[in-house]
RNA sequence: GGCGGUGUAGCUCAGUUGGUUAGAGCAGUGGAAUCAUAAUCCACGUGUCCGCGGUUCGAAUCCGUGCACCGCUACCA
């Protein structure tokens, strides 16, 4: 792929998923994946592009699943940490670097970002009274406590609210409380201290900017929600925890006591970025040129993906980290560190309507789902119904109509008939003869339009309106077939059917492109059959063959220089192929029935 | 309890700042075609825009209210 000459530098992180077991389509569809066709787009389009994304390892449930297997933590998360990251491969998610926030790297930013914060008076020191369990010898976060509702009776109300009545609790307000790890009543209120985050100083500072003029096309719901968490007031946060496992506070006083998981998660983008410079010094790999304002340049452009969870420490808690940073860092000879330049957020997929569980396995899993089909069939489908504007829903008819309508009916068919009909007259060689005519001018303008189109809207980042683009282009190509008839005018005018079945396989080459940040892996088998390279191919714009303007020009108001390719060109004469044979598989009925039974839906 | 979101065609969803006969895909019905994975293409929508009330020349859109579902509520992440 070419770097052009407008090449941007575009960082992309994806929310990091959490290391406590395999992720959901719906963590997937939620940032991971959109991020990916944002990146794969971008790269395709020549933009320097780096994509940053690791899992998240610290914090309380990743400690209480690896007792569960009888694992010392740091082992259960290495295990996961592999696991996820096969998954990714799987899925051909293309991260630059899949880091961990239990690296050491994060570790020294984590602990840097601190001491930047209390060096200008945003770190304070505070007694905490908390539930520890003697049986357990740890201290227990609020809802692993459990008890009896002294408001409703219910027995096992946790800590912080008892999802019975739906009151809010402390732990003490419990009757007969336990613990939820051991069910141990060992219990006792121990005083404990902690590093508190005085976020209530950012107020002023995080509205401002997340009300200015930039923000104006981020998701309506990104700043609904940021804005909701202002409106309340923003609260100091305490941002260290009474637990073995995570970074530790470097601080007197401190000792056997780590920073809280989403104080240091976010921190993790950056630190994976200098894993990812680490990991190859022999590069020279610049990665504080990634997080660093440069003078007046503002930097790489910064593209955060995640869903409407992630959404409060994106938009408030990281930022104030970073804001309370940067105060002064000049003085230091350092260079301020680069806020956020757009949220891409989401809403959540559904399974039938109700939540993915991951305890109450309810829903598809990553490992599942790629074990039953490649994840072409998976990332068109859920971009196709990303959860953009609101919540979507997964079914399995709805998955089964879209892969079999789309992708095996539309696109495979095409591929296949433009192939087996060329091979059937011409033999697996591109045909030359015959020239482009009003139905072909009338194809590379309608195709154009639908590609600008769909250029927006990926570069807008609204996922779901470009995989409808996507699909028209494909239809577009159906229709071009059959207004051609080329079964039936190779009876009369075997030149002309040349042009047309030349001009067919150049839509081909051109679908292989423009669909590879929705499924590169049938990207890569199409251009493979043409026995093209991935590497050597571009984005279809101007410098691809197109039609000079006096061929179209008088005939088309949407006219655009260099943007209506002249297919018949866009694969050479005489070039050979092979015939890749269906590209997509249809589901079936009795698959249908047997995956809907089989991960109990409804 | 508080806050927020959602409720649009059989299904999944779009509907920019209120503006003519409310949209797409799928499903369904009819037709054309037969190169192809029985795949394609064309045509076809009488929808109390959840209910009620209000503002307005005009409301799916704004306001109030009721109902239903969902989420968050800061120590699960």
């Amino acid at each position: 792929m070419h770097q052009g000459p407008a090449s941007k530098r575009i960082l992309i992180t994806s929310a990091l998923p959490y290391i406590n077991g395999v992720k959901h389509l719906g963590n997937l569809v939620g940032s991971m994946l959109p991020a990916d066709v944002f990146a794969r787009f971008m790269r395709l389009q020549g933009h320097e592009v780096l994509f940053i994304c690791a899992t998240d390892e610290h914090g309380t449930p990743a400690e209480l699943a690896a007792l569960e297997q009888g694992l010392d933590v740091a082992t259960f998360c290495r295990e996961q940490h592999a696991v996820q990251e096969g998954l990714a491969k799987r899925f051909d998610l293309s991260f630059d670097h899949f880091g961990r926030s239990s690296s050491p790297q994060n570790k020294e930013l984590t602990q840097y970002f601190c001491r930047r914060l209390e060096a200008n008076g945003y770190i304070e020191e505070r007694l905490t009274k908390q539930v520890y369990s003697k049986t357990d010898g740890r201290f227990l976060p609020d809802r692993y406590v459990v008890g009896t509702c002294p408001h409703c009776g219910n027995e096992n109300a946790r800590g912080d609210q008892c999802e019975a009545c739906t009151k809010l609790l402390d732990p003490t307000d419990l009757i007969n409380p336990r613990s939820a790890v051991s069910g141990s009543a060992d219990l006792e209120v121990r005083e404990s201290k902690h590093l508190f985050l005085l976020q209530s100083k950012f107020a002023d500072r995080i509205r401002e900017w997340i009300t200015d003029k930039n923000k104006e096309n981020w998701p309506k719901l990104v700043t609904s929600i940021a804005l909701k968490w202002l409106n309340e007031g923003l609260h100091d946060r305490c941002i260290t925890r009474d637990l073995a496992w995570g970074v530790p506070v470097d601080r007197p006083g401190f000792e056997g006591k780590v920073f809280y998981v989403w104080f240091d998660a976010p921190i993790e983008y950056i630190a994976a970025t200098k894993e990812w410079a680490d990991e190859n010094p022999a590069a020279n790999r610049d990665w504080r040129s990634w997080w660093k304002r440069t003078g007046d340049d503002t930097g790489p452009e910064y593209y955060e993906f995640m869903a409407k969870d992630n959404v409060p420490f994106h938009t408030v808690s990281f930022p104030c980290t970073i804001m309370g940073a940067n105060e002064g860092i000049e003085t230091t000879g350092e260079k301020p560190w680069k806020l956020v330049d757009y949220i891409k957020g989401f809403n959540w997929l559904t399974y039938y309507g109700g939540k993915f569980s991951t305890s109450g396995k309810r829903g598809v899993f990553m490992n599942d789902a790629i074990d039953l089909l490649p994840s072409d069939y998976w990332r068109y489908y859920l971009m196709a119904n990303a959860p953009e504007t609101n919540d979507s829903s997964f079914t399995w008819e709805h998955f089964a109509a879209t892969v079999n309508k789309d992708l095996a009916d539309t696109l495979g068919n095409f591929v296949n008939r433009a192939f087996k009909l060329t091979e059937k007259h011409f033999g697996c060689v591109v045909p030359a003869g015959g020239e482009p005519g009003f139905a072909d001018k009338d194809l590379a303008l309608q195709t154009a339009d639908r590609l600008r189109e769909y250029e927006r809207c990926l570069e807008a980042m609204e996922f779901r309106k470009a995989a409808q683009e996507l699909k028209a282009m494909w239809t577009l190509g159906n229709m071009y077939f059959d207004r051609m008839q080329p079964w039936k005018s190779i009876k009369e005018d075997r030149e002309q059917t040349a042009c047309t079945l030349r001009s067919a396989i150049g839509l081909v080459r051109f679908y292989a492109l423009c669909s590879y940040p929705f499924i590169p892996g049938t990207s890569a088998r199409i251009l493979e059959a043409l026995g093209l390279r991935l590497e050597d191919e571009t984005w279809p714009d101007g410098s691809w063959p197109h039609y000079g303007s006096e061929s179209v020009e008088g005939r088309d108001p949407n006219w655009r220089e260099g943007k209506v390719l002249n297919y018949s060109r866009l694969v050479e004469v005489g070039r050979e192929f092979s015939i890749p044979g269906p590209l997509f598989m249809k589901i079936t009925p009795e698959q249908l029935a047997e995956w809907e039974d089989r991960f109990t839906g409804k």
